[in-house]
DNA sequence: AAGCTGACGACAA
DNA sequence: ATTGTCGCCAGCT
């Protein structure tokens, strides 16, 4: 049974639909809070991601805000250690602005 | 124990 | 168009 603590459904809940997020894509955190039925939320994931470093294999880096910008690059390891894994991932970042970012946007209600 | 903060987002003025 | 405030809920001081 559970062997662990829940960490409030509501975390998993994020990290579930962020480790769904596809190579070379992005979401933002209101898509993924209203995907989870917290459209209003979306800090709370963001705060979820807070969490998730250093947890399961979420790769908020991945995971940015509506306007497809790192506001959360500061949280990683480096300075530019988000935005590398990004263009790694062949994902077009300047200046920790995601280029094309509707392109690449994968939106976990539409595509989930 | 109580209050502030925080990886966002939408709306109001 | 820009700026400011509210909402959301859990974690941290």
């Amino acid at each position: 049974m559970g062997v662990k603590k829940e960490e409030t459904n509501f975390f998993e809940r994020v990290y579930e639909v962020a480790k769904q997020i596809p190579y070379g894509r992005v979401t933002s955190y209101g898509a993924i809070a209203k995907s989870l039925g917290a459209a209003k939320s979306a800090r709370m994931v963001g705060w979820a991601m807070n969490a998730c470093d250093g947890r399961e294999d979420v790769p908020a880096h991945r995971v940015v805000n509506r306007k497809g910008i790192l506001t959360g690059k500061h949280h990683f390891q480096g300075t530019n250690l988000m935005q590398q894994l990004l263009e790694s991932e062949g994902v077009e970042v300047i200046e920790s602005q995601i280029q094309d970012f509707d392109k690449i946007f994968w939106d976990p209600m539409t595509e989930l």
